[in-house]
RNA sequence: GGGCCCGUAGUCUAGUGGUAGGACGCUGCCCUGACGUGGCAGAGACCCCGGUUCGAUUCCGGGCGGGCCCACCA
């Protein structure tokens, strides 16, 4: 009998990646749609949604590479797998691109070609980015692409939004609020960063009234000195301690100001003595309620200050001007340069100012213990990242703003009657644009008037991804979809640690509110992923890796066997090319077991195994049983580095070699051979199929040239009884085998010499192989 | 200032109340009927100090180091 390999490839190389996707792309729907009239469990994935962008991060690429293992798992464990494929879109960051690279001003652009320009370089930015996640090979619902800033998605924003206000959970309040000049908007608390800067501390002198005394107070903006409501000092500090009750003349302004004695005045600061202004930051807001103080607010919506001095000047203006003013008046003290912690917008780094606006709110105050409770119900892979929620729900002090004056997202779906400003908001379930559309009413249902007001701003653009699994699952669009899945469906939500305060808290929140539910049952959290030195990777430090650059250097697969063998789940990992190109070998390995084996004929069935290949099949199923439990719980980690060992260290090593000259029917008849031939192409299917979810490509590529069929359409299948004892023999095996090779190296002969050992006789059963495979001869039995 | 997480060989990881498994890298040997991107062998580690315990890398406390989050002083 003459063998010859079927698969003629001697090692590993990324064209098999591409061939791969050439045939999946052809048979994608039936490998990889999800069927909604499918009789199997459903499993929903809420992917994230990535912002797009002209760049993607190599961490991003390898957490919805981890993503894709995930469904993949799913899929062979007899799930009905939802994943969509989805692309955030809206926000201020598009914004940025069109001015930065395009030139365009916001504020001298009409709205109208604004947006136009955002659409046309996020679709340029989509293509590629799509493309890139294909190449990844990620087998997400790339037929169905959502977009977050489509008429569909958009209408669902705002349909969840009109609920929301018809419950009676959106107001609108005056608030101090983060206002960002750069970027001309306010932004949520979350949004807000500190840094140390340098900054000048002015130490301006109040007249006292009546007496010919000054209190000093330092400040660093001088120029809300209009807006003083208040001089406070510590109790304990004896320099002002003779002030307390009396009444200080704001300088320039005249204006009669009370002196009193709070905790919040720090001594060891300044000048110990402090101006409260409105609004300076969020504890000047608390004084002035605490002493029923009405503010006074100077600074306009756009940053500009309506004050009797100042009056059209910026705020940086403003202060330049205030001080010139006080110096020449005699008033200033001194000023020293300090560094101090400013709040900036975290994604300009332009310094903060605290305005007085009116904004839209969504209650969340009154949720919190509800979410501390729901939380509770779902499981977290890892589960030590629960933590950062819980913290982060019972931190959160005031309801969340969301309302945002820019451009492109989502409008808010609300008119106002130009007479008297009554406010229509619509019935959800159509696309409204308030700013350049008219309500779908005429008159005003309060005083009959007949022209309208557009909202013009729009929502904050985690109103719009906080829904994203309520969109997935079609929630407003299909009763009977969403029933299937969101109700009866087991969700999963996976995300970096770096969103669970804003993604995965909003979205808690928003599904709570709509639904009174939890919106997953599972949380899978990724890490981050780092440079070689463990340092974030970021353009200045010039340590980025781009996921092109190894998907053209190496490859999509060494990259996704890398992250499963090298990451641990939840924890951050060090990128690096060199490890990634590593792995590639364990595929090169592979690929050689399934063209040695492709070599024999498959017999599909086989009943009187030799104990060799009874042996190994007990062990693989040990194997299997750990891996699909490892799987079950998100772990493709463990998984990983269990398959690895045990296809390199035991199948290839120990069971390959001993069966060997069984296989070749080298001394050996022909049913001892078929026995061989039943047990390598049974292993191999069984490796193939549990490795597919994290090689999908190499692993389909070798059963369909091997089994004619998808592996992915295989499921995982049966685990077979497993005899732990014969496992336990087999470990003797393994010692016997190295005590050969050993023996055979200290006496200097080559491993096909003869050598003269006595087999155990424990192993009598795995006589005839152990002496073919070492040549063994005149064994006696001990 | 508050909180959370982490600390196993050069690097990355598994695990345990009885001193530790694997991968990459390193060193040496081998050439075997798929695989030199091969085979075999070897060197190499539980951050430190206390406590509990017969025994601690594992449990507890403290420290040191790293990471993250929150708050923030006019």
């Amino acid at each position: 009998m003459e063998f010859k390999p079927k698969l003629e490839m001697k090692r590993w190389s990324k064209e098999i990646e591409k061939k791969m996707l050439e045939t999946w792309e052809k048979e994608w729907s039936k490998i990889y749609s999800f069927n909604i009239n499918s009789k199997k469990p459903i499993f929903v994935i809420d992917t994230p949604p990535p912002y797009v962008a002209p760049f993607w991060h190599i961490g991003a690429a390898i957490s919805y590479a981890m993503q894709d293992m995930i469904a993949r798992i799913f899929r062979m464990l007899g799930f009905e797998v939802l994943y969509p494929i989805g692309l955030d879109r809206n926000g201020i960051p598009i914004e940025w691109y069109v001015e930065k690279y395009e030139g365009l001003s916001i504020a001298k652009t009409p709205r109208e070609e604004f947006l136009k320009r955002c659409k046309e370089l996020l679709d340029e930015y989509s293509i590629k980015m799509l493309e890139l996640m294909k190449r990844f090979l990620i087998s997400g619902d790339f037929e169905n692409v959502y977009m977050t800033d489509s008429e569909q998605y958009r209408k669902i924003t705002q349909a969840t939004f009109i609920e929301l206000w018809k419950k009676g959970l959106i107001y609108k309040d005056l608030r101090p609020s983060n206002y960002c000049p750069r970027c001309k908007t306010v932004i949520a608390d979350n949004e807000v960063l500190h840094e140390k800067r340098k900054t000048k501390l002015v130490y301006i002198k109040f007249k006292i009234k009546r007496e010919n005394q000054f209190i000093t107070i330092a400040t660093t903006r001088p120029e809300l000195l209009g807006a003083c409501k208040l001089i406070i000092f510590n109790p304990n500090d004896e320099r002002w301690k003779k002030f307390e009750g009396k009444i200080a003349i704001v300088p320039l302004y005249g204006l009669e100001v009370p002196i009193k004695a709070r905790n919040e005045a720090n001594p060891e600061f300044g000048s110990g003595a402090l101006m409260v202004c409105s609004y300076g930051d969020l504890e000047d807001v608390k004084i002035l309620r605490e002493e029923k103080i009405e503010p006074t607010i100077i600074i306009d919506e756009n940053g500009i200050m309506k004050d009797k001095l100042l009056n059209g000047l910026t705020i940086k203006r403003a202060r330049e001007k205030i001080v010139k003013l006080l110096k020449e008046s005699g008033y200033i003290e001194k000023i020293e340069e300090i560094e101090h912690n400013v709040p900036i917008h975290d994604k300009c780094r332009t310094e903060i100012e605290i305005l007085a606006l009116e904004e839209f709110y969504l209650k969340q105050m009154d949720f919190l213990k509800d979410l501390l409770e729901i939380q509770k119900e779902i499981k977290w892979h890892p589960e030590f990242h629960r933590q950062k929620l819980i913290d982060w729900i019972n931190s959160v002090s005031i309801d969340w703003p969301i309302s945002r004056r820019r451009f492109y997202g989502t409008e808010i779906p609300i008119w106002y009657c130009k007479k008297c400003g009554y406010i229509y908001v619509p019935e959800g379930g159509k696309y409204y644009q308030p700013w350049r559309e008219n309500p779908d009413i005429e008159k005003c249902p309060k005083c009959g008037a007949n022209e309208w007001i557009g909202e013009t701003r729009i929502f904050d653009t985690w109103m719009d991804s906080s829904i994203s699994i309520l969109f997935i699952t079609k929630y407003m669009q299909d009763e009977e979809f969403f029933k299937k899945t969101f109700e009866n469906g087991i969700k999963l939500r996976p995300q970096g640690y770096d969103i669970i305060r804003t993604w995965l808290y909003y979205t808690l929140l928003r599904v709570y509110q709509l639904i009174g539910k939890k919106a997953f049952d599972h949380i899978f959290i990724n890490g981050m992923g780092l440079d070689e030195k463990g340092r974030k990777m970021s353009k200045s430090l010039g340590n980025v890796i781009e996921p092109e650059e190894v998907l053209n250097e190496i490859g999509a697969e060494p990259l996704r066997l890398w992250a499963a063998m090298e990451c641990t789940i939840g924890s951050d990992y060090r990128v690096s090319k060199e490890k990634i190109k590593g792995t590639s070998k364990f595929l090169t390995k592979l690929i050689n077991i399934a063209r040695y084996i492709s070599q024999f004929p498959l017999i599909e069935e086989w009943k009187n195994l030799e104990k060799s290949d009874e042996w190994i099949i007990n062990y693989w199923f040990k194997i299997k049983k750990d891996v699909i439990e490892n799987y079950r719980d998100f772990d493709f980690h463990l998984a990983a580095q269990s398959l690895y060992k045990f296809v390199w260290d035991i199948f290839a090593s120990h069971y390959i070699e001993l069966s060997k000259k069984r296989a070749m029917l080298n001394g050996f008849g022909e049913n001892e051979a078929k026995s061989a031939w039943f047990t390598l192409h049974f292993i191999l299917k069984e490796i193939l199929k549990m490795f597919a979810p994290i090689i999908p490509a190499t692993t389909d590529f070798i059963y369909r040239k091997l089994y004619g069929k998808s592996v992915h359409l295989e499921e995982f299948g049966e685990i077979g009884e497993i005899d732990e004892n014969l496992i336990e023999i087999g470990e003797k095996l393994i010692e016997f085998n190295s005590k050969v090779w050993n023996l055979k190296k200290e006496k200097g002969k080559s491993l096909k010499d003869k050598i003269e050992i006595e087999i155990p006789s424990e192993l009598k059963d795995f006589e005839k192989d152990l002496i073919a495979m070492h040549n063994i001869i005149s064994s006696k039995q001990a």
